[in-house]
This record gives C-alpha cells, structure tokens and sequence, in this order.
RNA sequence: GGAGGGAUGCCCGAGUGGCUAAAGGGGACGGGCUGUAAACCCGUUGGCUAUGCCUACGUUGGUUCGAAUCCAACUCCCUCCA
C-alpha cells in the first residue's frame, strides 16, 4: 500500500476505500498542502439512496473529516438523460416532477453525514441541473463538443459494454459523459473544485471530466474511485427480498435496517467494519479476531455502529435491543416493525393469508398460501397449518398480534379505531 | 432504401400446432443443518371469491376444434449491404 502523507487519502486507504486514483501523488500533496473541495454527484431516480451509495457518501464524509470541503452534486440535469454505465438498459424517463420529488428526499439524507454550512469546510449541495438546463446546444458543441472523440468515448467502459453486448444505446444516453464531465469543469469553475470520486463504474466519467478540464481551462483535477460494494459470496449488495436496503426510514425500518447489517456474511466483517464503521482499527482488529458464533457479536456491533450513523445512535441500540428480545428472549418484543389494521376488520375475522398480505410480509395471497402450507408462516410465534384461520381479538397478545415469516421476517399487527 | 436474424415468466434460456402456467439454470422465498453466517440438502416460485376460473410467450388481427408454436400487418432491437 502506498503511503500518503495527507490525512484524508490515508485514512481511505486504510479503511479499504480506494480502487483506483488518477494521480497518488499528485492528489495526496494537495489535500496534505491546503483544503481541497471534492464532489460526488448522485441522480435522484429513486425516492431515496440505498446503501449501495452508501461508500461514496462515507468519502465525502471522510473528506470533510480530513478538513476539506465535500460537495454534493444532485443530477437534477443529468437524471433527466439517464447514465448508460453499468446496466443493459435503458432506464425509464422520470418526469420532471418526479426528480424534483425525489431530490427532495434524498437531500435529506445527506445532512446525517455531512455538516453543511457556509464555512470554508463546511459541506455545499448543488443541482447540476442549474447550469445543464441552460446550455445552449450549438454554443456547447462548438465549446466543449469539439474535445471529446467518439472514437475515445467508444472505448469506455459504459459504452463499450452496452455495444459489445449488441444492447441499445441511445443517442441520449450516449451524452451524459459529457454533461457528467462538463458538471466537473463547472464545478471547478464555480466552487474550485478539483476532485471527483465515485465508484468504480464512474471511472470513464470521471476522467473525461479531468480532460476536458484540462483541455479548456488548463486546470489540472484529480479522479478516485472505489470498488463497488459486492458480498463475499459475489452478490450485488443493497438488495433483500423487498428490495434495495433504504437510507431513508420511510422506506426501510431502522429495525429492518439494523438486521440488513446483522445479517452479513462472515467473511465480510471486517471489511464492512472498515468502511462501514468508524470503530478504530484496534478494535476492528479484536472484532476480526473472533471464531465461530462469537463473530455474532462483531456484527451486532457493525450494525449497531452502521446504523447509528445513519438513523442515529438511540435509533440504534433501539433496534438492537429489539432484535436481542426478538431472537433472544422469546420473541416478546414491542418494538418491531408494525403495521396499523382496523379494529373492525379484526372483530369481522380477518383472513390468515390476507394478514400476511396486509403485513407485507407476502406479495399476494398465493404467496401467503404457500408460506403457510410451507411451515413458515407464524401467529405469534406458533406454527399456522390452516390457511383458511382468520384472526380475531383472541389472537392478540398484550394488544397485539405477531405475524412471523420465516425466523426472521416479524410484522406487529396493531389494532387501531 | 435492400437482405437476414431476433423479441418467451424477476433474469438467462429451451420449446416450432394439442400432453405447456411453459424444460433447465440463476435469483428469491420457505424448511432442514447451524451461529439471525457461508456451504450443503429438500420444497416453493402468475393471479383469484380456487376440485374451477382468469391472465401470460413484443403489439394487433387471422387460420384452426385447438396457437408461444402457422399466416398477415405493425413496433422495437441486432447484423450486413447501399
């Protein structure tokens, strides 16, 4: 491992963030001689990020950390044209309401991580959508259109997968290199930014950005990535049965949230720990050592720790207390999930596999059905094997009722009206 | 503009007139073993007011007792030629 002197690129590398820097050297002198203002854009195609963009906010977390200024970029202007890298399709067009929707809630979720303000260090979020709109499309092409060959931008990445794999590439899509280098150079412009990270897949991005930079202004910028986060097991991370794992709590329980990190593969302990925890390595190091059940605890302290910087610490150790009554005290915890259900519903008899509908626990009645007629599907922890029951007030229990599927999937019905 | 190839369930992919809600694999979910892990084994994997009904093999029509399979038109994609 190189040895940097600046605190903000050593500190990355020995957490395990980085993948692949343009320039070492070059970018560990100027965070070690000044403060140095770095950016990482994020689209807003969903209602919130999930924890795949989790390392990347975590960069800019420790930028600021290390006494620099992090920008956030939201691509109100680029999620309108829909960046290629990565997937095989093209994605869905949202409307112009909708980003402005999701812009809203996403921003949201920054200011857990970061400090924002109007110090010099303090954290700035921007749209990008404020400078790509205005562009006039001749004027940009005689600018910056000239700087960029096609034949180079063929052999990125994004582009060249998508051909290679005979997929469609639209004309569009095709263009967001080039509005996601131009942000760079405005950026730079604007705020003297000489930084962008992301992860591994921004890489062609990004260096298009430092070159058109270079080419128009002169300006020498910096570009670091890291790996995109997979499990062990080679599994894309941030998605469960219900989807991607949320960052925001409207969309995911910092209960569910807590067991996502609860639920990690051995191997990966101490490679989440490091990126995902802010613990210092000593401690890292004791977690790490541990065998066999006793690494349990090393993930209860990752989630923990991972949870709390997310949802805060009380959330946190609420949710570990939850999950510590739920799996080792019998299951008689208050504080899981739950889910409103209509008191009259409830006096009429209301169908077993509807329930495990209503709890969301199941897709559809078929699926109820089947995790019934499986075993796996439990009323207050007591195995169902008739999918006709319905429940009424008998089944509640200190007011409630508990719909389990599987061991680890618990719904609390509560009744209300 | 011309020639050819293609579009199947969450994904990949078989299927070329009835036995097809559609092989196989992946993923996912449930069960077993464990440590709320991995690996492995077993099961499930369109919907419903359910011994039946509805929806489904790009779209719309047609042929047929019967179509994912045949025909026509259309849409989109790929390759080659101009």
């Amino acid at each position: 491992m190189t040895d940097f002197k600046s605190e903000f690129l050593s500190s990355l590398a020995t957490r395990g963030f980085i993948a692949q820097c343009t320039d070492n050297d070059g970018l560990d002198s100027a965070a070690h001689d000044g403060v140095i203002t770095g950016y990482i854009g994020y689209d807003c195609t969903a209602p919130s990020l999930h924890v795949g963009n989790l390392i990347s906010i975590l960069m800019l977390r420790r930028l600021q950390q290390a006494g620099h200024r992090p920008i956030v970029v939201i691509g109100g202007g680029t999620t309108k044209v829909g960046d290629p890298s990565g997937k095989d399709e093209s994605r869905k067009l949202l409307s112009d309401a909708q980003i402005e929707e999701n812009k809203r809630t996403i921003r949201a979720t920054f200011e857990r991580f970061l400090t924002f303000g109007d110090g010099p260090q303090d954290a700035i979020l921007v749209d990008n959508d404020d400078w790509l709109s205005e562009l006039d499309y001749i004027a940009f092409l005689r600018d910056y259109g000239r700087h960029f060959s096609i034949n180079r931008m063929l052999s990125f990445d994004s582009v060249k997968l998508r051909l290679d794999r005979e997929q469609p590439l639209s004309f569009l899509e095709f263009n967001y290199m080039i509005l996601q280098a131009y942000d760079f150079l405005e950026l730079h412009r604007r705020y003297d930014c000489v930084l962008q990270m992301g992860g591994s897949d921004q890489w062609g991005n990004i260096v298009n950005g430092i070159e058109l930079a270079r080419r128009t202004d002169q300006a020498s910028l910096f570009g670091l990535t890291t790996n995109l986060l997979t499990t062990s097991s080679g599994a894309k991370m941030g998605k469960t049965a219900k989807g991607a794992v949320w960052l925001n709590e409207d969309l995911l329980s910092v209960y569910d949230y807590w067991q996502f990190w609860r639920n990690t593969e051995d191997e990966d302990i101490v490679r989440f720990l490091r990126l995902f925890t802010e613990l210092p390595e000593t401690e890292i190091t004791r977690l790490g050592a541990l065998e066999g059940a006793e690494l349990n605890d090393a993930k209860k302290v990752l989630a923990t720790e991972a949870t709390a910087m997310c949802h805060g610490r009380a959330a946190a150790e609420k949710a570990e207390a939850t999950a510590r009554e739920t799996f080792e005290g019998g299951g008689k915890s208050s504080d899981l999930p739950s889910i409103a259900l209509d008191v009259k519903q409830l006096n009429e008899g209301l169908g077993l596999l509807e329930a495990f509908v209503l709890a969301g626990l199941a897709g559809s009645n078929g699926e109820a059905r089947r995790l019934v007629q499986g075993g796996g599907g439990r009323v207050n922890d007591t195995a169902q094997n008739s999918v006709a029951r319905t429940l009424t007030p008998d089944d509640l229990k200190d007011g409630v009722i508990k719909l389990s599927a599987g061991k680890k999937r618990h719904v609390l019905l509560v009744p209300e009206g």
